[in-house]
DNA sequence: GTCTATATACAGATAGAC
DNA sequence: GTCTATCTGTATATAGAC
């Protein structure tokens, strides 16, 4: 790789950083071009140098953390898990929970941008649809082997996946600076998710 | 009343009707001023003879809604229910679901201003909180009874709203078009809240 | 009170020098 | 490749006639 070449990587690199630091202190959708660009210490006509648009330089960050994603998990097996096993339970609560919270900046992004392109694209259910498809399948392995489910496995994974993503929206954006800890949540959301408000001891009805 | 105010009266009523339209349409941010009064059949400049913004239009809406709501709810006694009777659990999810599906103008625009709003405001976990009191209140009253929780009780409150608002905000915005019954989806809240995946029959861990 | 016409403000995007 | 300077489009808001 030249020189030329590495110093153009290199803006490119600060542009996705100072943006990533702009998403998470204004929102994506506040967030302009011109903040980015003076937050990297570049002008703005750089900027399109290396990125069409905002929602292009979006599609950059997600592609790297997909990368990143990809190295992190390269090699590991995913088999069907038992949903109803408490520690498999909070093991994948934690883990979308985690991933969550390392890549704020694109979660607010995604967030901002599906409410930005209003109803009628249908741009939630798809993206809830989606991401919960690992749920999706442990739920209807759980259903074929006989285990009673509260509803369709679509409608309840996507009814987790609503409440780990509105919950980790709201608590990392200015939630309370009390500060619970991401243990109190995971455990708590297991419990909730597990046994719900009845309770592990409740007798059938 | 006198002509002319009556006369105002239905003009900013148009307006209002016109905007819950637009709302649902386009969404809160992306319908403009001029939508409203194209849609309500008037010129730009009357709008704001009526509403300072659209923000404040908005706050009108939800005047509006806060003042109905008000006459149902009426006389209603609200004593502390039991959460975990799956009756009354049920009753306030469809209580919930069904007041945001009737008024999907104003959820829709609360939901979106929440999220232009930024992070950093922490609108949402405010929201989430405040609108949820009673969730809260319900649990904390479970706790004091001695009913072991799957956690704080307003973590858990704001979960369960997360969880709602969420789902609704989806559903109603472009969900699967094979429609899925209000009461498929509160049976299955039900049954997810009560007694979690594991199912009422599950033995204590 | 309502209209038409216009001013203001600003973000996105481009052109051309270096 | 990066900069400065500028153009264009668009939304909000106002001014003034009727």
């Amino acid at each position: 790789m030249g020189v030329r070449k590495a110093k153009a990587e290199e803006t490119a690199a600060a542009l996705k950083e100072a943006a990533r630091r702009q998403f998470v202190e204004r929102g994506y959708l506040n967030t302009k071009i011109t903040d980015i660009t003076a937050a990297a210490g570049r002008a703005t006509g750089s900027f399109y140098d290396h990125f069409a648009s905002k929602e292009d330089l979006l599609q950059a960050l997600l592609a790297d953390l997909h990368g990143h994603a990809h190295d992190r998990l390269a090699g590991e097996d995913h088999p069907p898990h038992d949903l109803t096993d408490r520690d498999q339970l909070r093991e994948h609560l934690a883990v979308a929970w985690h991933l969550m919270r390392d890549n704020r900046p694109i979660m607010i992004a995604l967030f901002e941008q599906a409410m930005a392109a209003g109803p009628g694209a249908g741009e939630l259910w798809r993206r809830l649809t989606e991401d919960t498809w690992v749920l999706r399948e442990h739920l209807e392995h759980l259903r074929e082997t006989g285990h009673p489910l509260p509803g369709d496995p679509e409608l309840v994974a996507a009814a987790m996946g609503g409440l780990l993503s509105m919950l980790a929206y709201a608590l990392f954006t200015g939630g309370p600076k009390s500060g619970r800890s991401d243990d109190e949540v995971i455990d708590t959301l297991t419990r909730l998710l597990l046994h719900g408000l009845a309770g592990p001891g409740s007798p059938p009805a």
